[in-house]
DNA sequence: GCAAAAAATTCGACCCTCGAACAAATTAAT
DNA sequence: ATTAATTTGTTCGAGGGTCGAATTTTTTGC
């Protein structure tokens, strides 16, 4: 149960009835389609009536569409509802150190365009070259009703002034990139952090248990981002920088970390330690030169082609990821604990290492499945939507 | 945005809207009692009109009354509304390995009856003493409307089944004790870990950072028990294990643990820990039989008396203390983390090595408050109230 | 062709909030 | 004293919402 927060709160006028129904009853063609209207009745409780006019309304909203009748052994065949997915318009951009991505989604969550390019080396760069994709895009699909936009970044997100914290691996400065994106392109914004959009795709999209209400998404690249959804809700705390368990220490004395701190899981178990132990152990010395060559992806075509050394960096790493999924696991013993990264290249190699060590390490009364991410080619970017979508599916703000 | 739980979810009747805006009303008065109709309106921002109604319906089903006239420079005095302190019946109960604690509080959360006794050694033993005194509490105070019945438990509750999982403290073997309880007293009854409990304490009768939303206690008793309060709700996960990070090992070989595994955090800085610190430093074999006789009670009392190797036990606590604070500071980053315990009573002396264990372990952008729990006696006790009180002061269950 | 059955709609009853008008109570000015 | 101004609190019809029974629509089986 919720404590009403009374420092933010919605009282219910006379049409939040209407909007909750008109909510469980998107959600219910979402989780069903096709799904008649009698069966919309059955699910929800509502009576007939009530989700008679509840559907007529959402249709001329153009939220659902009307389909095929189905067949029944007797009586007037049912017309079965569907999500319209014409109706669209969420905007995702998967913002990374190197890469941009970004994709329009229908309300289904499918991708009508995606295309990636550069990113920007500054703030400034990056919303003049997105807002003025997006206008062309909206211009080039005139029939979509545009809802938002959805940006995940590889940093933190403070919600009071959404403006972002902690972005080391990105070169921008602390920018309010919501308010100026809004401005440039008539749509709103929300800023997300790259590990909490994670869990939002396996949690929205994802096919593992169905009721999962409590999912963690270990976001494996040169940090460990982890991102959270407990009680069906993401997690951010108070100033967005919760899920920052990539910088718990797990030693007093280990390697200096990026965050100046000492031991923290990431510089154990991130991309970056995967190809630190790959040249360490091919000399003695780690060469700077070399270093910077080999990417993680190097590490992971040698281990695919059968270098030892490559897998044994991998099973070193795998063994440190096991370490922090544990603490995870006893902590706070999710549904689902998902790993996201190139690393899942890896997963049939990894995975026993990982359940071993968690073994090990926690007490096994919970019933947490560990998995790697979906086949899903754009986690961050399939969240990012789900972010957006949730404007619509998610449970109405009241009380 | 939290998404909608299809499996678990109740639509908007015509009488819902009555129910959240009558919370809220009831949440405000709570908040800011003594308080007039007009002011509620002010800050609810529903019509004049609507509070009335409102008000007059709480005020005839017993939950608010009307207090004096207030004062105003010109115009009609208002009316103060306060929470009817006569009404009440909730009752809570706190089952720890040798003392049970038992009060009645009335809606305010103020104790009318507070009692304790011996926990039974039996479950069965348990639910006959316990409901023949609720039951004579009942008969003599009949004025009170019993709202039901709240049980804190050194253990672990698994909300599917409401029974017993892990506790390993108290013998009793897994039961239906909700069941059985609600039967013999026929008020409803919920059962809750007492880590959750502390948690709910200071979360609803703390006057710390008025609006914070993400709480964490951290309760050292024989063991340690984390609650967690995130978003406004308690995480108990899927079974019921959230929270167990007294189990997460600090080291990968340390000392062997009751749950099985190795390097528990509580095998470091739970008041067992404290005792065996302290008996180490007395004589290099620690003797069986003093240890059973020391109690970390007598551990304090003698640091409090200046005994400097019971200091020094102290200290290597919080230090360990400090480690663990410091992961669940950088993971979950919340407003606040409670430590409640005995270990409070030397709050003075280590909080300062907490501080810096945590300074130098955490990355400290987040802006988490570490306190000691409150001066209020039985939290436990106060939070277990709580859960009940949450039935009629929480957020309505909807979508 | 008719009865049974299921889907979907219609319509009045009832619940709720809104907003304006009204009643009540109090102070300051006349 | 009387009146205007001001604030609290209530009353009441309008409008939005769900409920539930009755009705209409559509289909199958006899």
């Amino acid at each position: 149960m919720r404590k009403i927060d009374l420092n933010n709160f919605q009282v219910a006028r006379s049409e939040t009835a209407r909007d909750i129904n008109s909510r469980i009853m998107l959600n219910l063609v979402r989780k069903h389609q096709p799904i008649s209207r009698a069966d919309l009745m059955r699910f929800s409780g509502l009576q007939r009536s009530t989700v008679s006019v509840i559907t007529e309304q959402l249709i001329s909203e153009r939220w659902l569409r009307e389909g095929n009748t189905g067949q029944l052994p007797r009586g007037r065949r049912p017309t079965f509802l569907h999500l319209n997915e014409d109706r669209g318009g969420f905007f995702g951009i998967n913002v990374r150190p190197f890469t941009t991505n970004m994709a329009l989604a229908n309300l289904t969550g499918e991708f009508v365009v995606q295309e990636s390019m550069p990113t920007p080396r500054s703030a400034d760069d990056f919303l003049e070259k997105v807002s003025r994709r997006i206008r062309e895009l909206m211009a080039e699909y005139p029939q979509m009703s545009y809802e938002g936009i959805g940006v995940s970044l590889p940093g933190r997100v403070d919600l009071s002034s959404q403006k972002f914290v902690f972005a080391p691996n990105l070169g921008w400065r602390e920018e309010d990139l919501k308010v100026r994106l809004e401005r440039a392109t008539g749509l709103p914004v929300d800023l997300e952090n790259e590990a909490n959009a994670c869990a939002l795709s396996e949690f929205w999209f994802g096919h593992h248990s169905d009721g999962a209400r409590n999912l963690i998404a270990v976001a494996v690249s040169e940090g460990i981002g982890v991102g959270m959804i407990l009680n069906g809700q993401i997690v951010r705390g108070p100033s967005g920088l919760a899920g920052e368990f990539g910088h718990v220490a797990l030693t007093e004395d280990g390697p200096v970390c990026a965050c100046g701190n000492r031991g923290c899981w990431e510089v154990y178990a991130s991309n970056s330690a995967g190809v630190r132990y790959y040249l360490e152990s091919k000399s003695p010395r780690p060469n700077r030169q070399t270093r910077n060559g080999t990417s993680f992806e190097d590490v992971l075509e040698f281990a695919e082609q059968g270098d030892l050394k490559a897998l044994a960096a991998l099973d070193r790493m795998a063994e440190y990821l096991g370490a922090g999924i544990a603490m995870l696991l006893t902590g706070l013993a999710p549904d689902v604990i998902v790993v996201v990264g190139e690393v899942t290249r890896a997963w049939d190699r990894i995975e026993p290492i990982i359940s071993e060590v968690v073994k090990k390490r926690s007490f096994t009364h919970a019933t947490t499945r560990i998995i790697a991410s979906g086949p899903a080619p754009q986690p961050r970017l399939r969240g990012i939507i789900a972010l957006v979508l949730q404007k619509r599916f998610g449970a109405p703000i009241i009380a």
